[in-house]
DNA sequence: CGAGAAATCCCCCGAATGCGGGAGGCGCGG
DNA sequence: CCGCGCCTCCCGCATTCGGGGGATTTCTCG
């Protein structure tokens, strides 16, 4: 099994090279920390299974490289292996054609079974603790949601919309109800939380 | 070197181990996924060496582990293991005691230096990017902050608090000035940046 | 003792926020 | 075709925010 790691924390990286290929029939032919390094190196590594994490620096995120490592390698298998209950973004993984998804706090042996599980083409879901009911925003809100975060008022994120502030007004009503947030703070937190938008990309 | 690890992401965990393992001299006694299960067990493990994220479950946190740890055996050598440029948490362990500090995505050999260095009695800190003006926020200033995180008015933390809602916009503030944000949403994006606050223990 | 930081309270004031409602246009699928 | 969701805009209104000023007490530290 040639496997591929992507994960930007190179201590962890190295490690679960370590573990992998402490059993037989597994090979880590190659590292990667970003999504971009990862599709530079494709062709070189030729991976049966990627193993990534979905929080990766650089300018495309842990959903987007699996969607356009998919589109390059259709015979490819890509597991996510993510730290946070991240619903939105495993989701988004998930639709993107991820074929497993284990959590970081799950058994060692769970990584283990996933791997072997997708090798013989099957798919691997670490199911999650809870459904969760997908709390769907408009492409206009999450971008309104994210100036939010980013500290603007009603009528900067108005200017740089190119609308009315009225209309922003409006996006950030409906989003707090969504959300279920009494003001913009609890909305930031609560986006934050649910991975609509994350900490590293805020500046 | 008897060496324990401490993470809850315990595919994380048994990878370092295996890593570290597959070193001369180095052995990893015990595992450990929350700093509750590490206090138990610390008299069994007589560990040298204790590899600690500061992320963790439970009621006690990293920096209270150590601490505590410390207080039971201060012999024992501490280090920071940490996915976050988490500026605060990381010099509260450092005040708490710990004598190691190694980001997650630092070079394997940088942990492996870590190791080697506190073996030998000496501190490894894995300097951190930027040194970074330490805010200082006022005891007060950060109670008022979290509950600004939690979304909460001024009015509501004034009544938590027992003060006059002046008091808590003095408060309040001081905490923008300091943390230069120009609006609660802001304050809470910087805050949680600098791990005043962690999303973890919001609700 | 005196300096200074911390915490508390007070006033004024303009701007931003959040809520309620209404309303028109546009595109997509039944 | 007709409805429905999305985006857009508008009005009014009570509340909250954030900045400015100044004031007091308590406490620590040199």
């Amino acid at each position: 099994m040639r496997i591929v790691l992507v994960d930007d924390h190179r201590v962890v990286a190295r490690s679960l090279k370590a573990f992998l290929e402490s059993f037989d029939g597994l090979q880590v032919v190659g590292m990667a920390a970003s999504g971009e390094e990862l599709l530079e190196k494709l062709d070189e590594w030729q991976p049966e299974i990627i193993v990534q994490d979905l929080l990766l620096p650089g300018g495309i995120d842990g959903v987007e490289t699996t969607r356009r490592v998919l589109r390059r390698q259709p015979g490819a298998r890509v597991i996510v292996l993510t730290a946070s209950t991240d619903e939105a973004r495993m989701m988004g993984a998930l639709r993107a054609g991820a074929c497993g998804y284990v959590r970081k706090d799950a058994e060692p042996e769970t990584l283990l079974a996933a791997v072997r599980a997708v090798a013989r083409g099957k798919q691997f879901y670490d199911v999650p603790p809870v459904a969760g009911a997908e709390e769907d925003l408009t492409p206009r809100e999450k971008e309104v949601l994210r100036r939010v975060a980013l500290g603007r008022s009603n009528k900067e994120i108005a200017d740089e919309l190119g609308v009315a502030d009225e209309t922003v007004k409006t996006h950030v009503t409906h989003v707090l109800s969504k959300l279920m947030a009494d003001n913009r703070a609890q909305a930031v937190v609560q986006a934050l939380k649910r991975g609509l938008v994350s900490l590293d990309e805020l500046e």
